[in-house]
DNA sequence: GACATAAAAGCAAATAATATGCGTTAGACT
DNA sequence: AGTCTAACGCATATTATTTGCTTTTATGTC
């Protein structure tokens, strides 16, 4: 079972969620993740277990839901004037971001939902476009294009790779390097 | 709770430890694993539900604690003659296994495990391994020597990222111009 | 504005999974 | 052989999950 696609805002279904989401991120910061039931989440949240099984289907299921939530960004990415300024600006907050402990939690939690693809998809597709809006402003200002399949490929994923795999979270030379490598060698074809 | 890191082969706990893990994958190529429960395991494996319980601890555990093991190399990667051989072959097998839904749905069994670090740890210390002999082989060739660090940033990490993160599955052209890309630039120092 | 409709929530009872205390057994060590 | 300990089985208690049915709430129609 999967989260309904479209809530009007509002209304009592709105509510639920957004209380229920609420209840969620409230409890993950008191205590350990595996600690943490529907019951519980449900108590917290002023609704019966059962709204919450009927419409999230399990934990792993309700987490991955919240943290696509959160992994959702909020605005677009920083203008710095530059085309690598608005690059380092915007990769420092993000792996800074991501390689905190709710941030790899997080991470986590969007893979192991039952519906893993799609909601890893949706953050993929949340990275992309945070990028792309860097890339059309270089295009904009008359710079070179930017290879945005490279960035993921090269700079994105060796970083998620590393923050998912290894115990150490990727240093900040570390995604420099990468974000170097990727600008010196745009399209390598 | 985890699984014990030193049992003595042969003994009670291997055995236990062997059935529960046959019983896991048998099931798993039957149903969907949204619907396997740890009961039904133990049934499966001739052991009560509390033996499975207290060495595992849940069901995320006991199908992390499987997927490493799956995914442990049985042998070393094949000797083609060359390097560029190699590492064609080897990469070519493990997209393989990786893209396949049973490799995917390991991947994410890894991770989320409440120790995901540690069994993710684990596995990219197995990639690693393997792609270390080859490195150790070309150097033995007198060839150049390769950067294994950047085969894991640079090949690993965007295959993996893409298995995790996106619907389709990395092509076979895709994999191949990440290699010839790290094998054509090896220390972009 | 009252009324019908449908989707979603609440409630309560039934079922299933998980946790645990305690006795038993298998293997390790002397 | 005898002892000791870790792990298992069994039975029981607790807790989570499922489900049928009722009630609520928002929406669209007259």
């Amino acid at each position: 079972m999967v989260a309904r696609e479209s809530i009007r805002p509002g209304g009592r279904s709105a509510r639920v969620q957004a209380s229920v989401h609420a209840a969620v991120r409230r409890l993950l910061e008191v205590q350990d993740r595996s600690e943490l039931t529907i019951p519980q989440i449900a108590a917290a949240a002023g609704v019966t277990p059962s709204t919450i099984y009927r419409r999230w289907g399990d934990l792993a299921d309700l987490l991955a839901d919240v943290a696509v939530e959160r992994l959702r960004p909020d605005c677009d990415p920083a203008d710095t004037g530059s085309t690598r300024g608005d690059l380092e600006a915007w990769f420092a907050q993000y792996v800074d971001e991501m390689s905190s402990a709710p941030g790899r939690a997080m991470t986590r939690d969007v893979l192991a939902g039952t519906s893993g693809p799609r909601n890893a998809g949706q953050c993929v597709a949340f990275t992309r476009q945070q990028l792309q809006v860097i890339c059309d402003r270089a295009t904009g200002r008359g710079e070179a294009a930017l290879d945005l399949d490279a960035l993921v490929d090269h700079v994105v994923a060796p970083i998620v790779f590393r923050i998912l795999f290894d115990e150490v979270p990727p240093s900040d030379a570390f995604w420099r390097s990468l974000l170097d490598r990727c600008l010196r060698a745009p399209v390598a074809a």
